[in-house]
DNA sequence: ATAAAGTCCTGAAAGC
DNA sequence: TGCTTTCAGGACTTTA
């Protein structure tokens, strides 16, 4: 799930009920989501009685600074989230850390598999994060975005989802932004026109506005991604049956018929 | 049992 | 030839 749309979902879940408020007890209860070498005991200490301050998000990584802290890493893998609940919601199966807050509210960072996890990060930890990361793909321009794109030999997916090219997309997301672009997804990118990488950045635009908005990629019909899980999966376009396969390591669906 | 929206690592091929 | 870029495949992990 997580992808550039679900992370700004929780930052915004997060501001709305974290916000400025104060950490007042912390419980790891699965230390397998513990990364970059923080321990329990540390991020106990480190974050208690700290206040939050407002969350940024690069690509899929989410940054929550405390006041006179530390900054909370938090990375979301394939199934994690971040949610806001009431102190006496009952604690779900894979809620593996709990901040709570202001002794009013909990915070918890929920993940059934255990891909990626959270970590405490000073600003020179948080710089070299990001020096690996490509700039966030909500806010990239066109010019920038044929320089990044332009001299790639390799397909033209395997470009967009490397996280070090453009952060923020996933596998879901560059299918959709292919298809309404009319793109093979295995072209090589630097087989693509000029007229080619204006259209595939308007369909970022456009699918980044209304993901973001929705908070995560919309699973409507009109769109690919409403699609690729029916049995006989159509093109909502021209009704044509999608193909499917794997390119750059992911299932890959695209429509034979719009995207040549 | 297979496959899944994440990244990281390795080894090897491709390209300059 | 040698360096860099890129890709495929496996690993990590849990569950439908």
């Amino acid at each position: 799930m997580p992808e550039l749309p679900d992370v700004e979902g929780f930052r915004r879940a997060l501001m709305s009920c974290g916000g400025r408020r104060c950490v007042t007890d912390i419980e790891v209860r699965d230390n397998g989501v513990l990364r970059g070498g923080v321990t329990e005991e540390r991020l106990r200490g480190q974050l208690k009685g700290k206040r939050l301050g407002k969350a940024w998000r690069h690509g899929k990584w989410l940054f929550v600074p405390t006041v006179d802290g530390p900054t909370l890493v938090c990375h979301f893998g394939m199934t994690g989230s971040l949610r806001c609940c009431a102190l006496d919601e009952p604690i779900a199966a894979h809620d593996r850390i709990v901040l709570t807050l202001d002794d009013t509210r909990t915070l918890r960072y929920r993940d059934q598999r255990k891909l990626q996890g959270v970590q405490l990060a000073d600003k020179n930890a948080v710089d070299r994060l990001l020096e690996g990361l490509g700039p966030d793909a909500a806010g990239v321009q066109r010019t920038e975005f044929r320089e990044l794109l332009s001299a790639r030999r390799g397909a033209i997916k395997s470009a967009l989802m490397d996280q070090s090219v453009i952060a923020g997309l996933g596998n879901l997301l560059c299918d959709e932004i292919l298809w309404r672009a009319r793109i093979h997804p295995r072209t090589p990118a630097r087989d693509l026109s000029e007229a080619d990488l204006r259209h595939l950045h308007t369909a970022m635009g456009r699918v980044l506005d209304t993901a973001v908005r929705t908070g995560r990629v919309p699973p409507r019909r009109s769109w690919l991604t409403g699609r690729r899980d029916d049995s006989e999966p159509v093109c909502p376009r021209c009704g044509t049956l999608l193909c499917s396969s794997r390119v750059a390591g992911r299932r890959t669906a695209w429509c034979p018929q719009c995207q040549s």
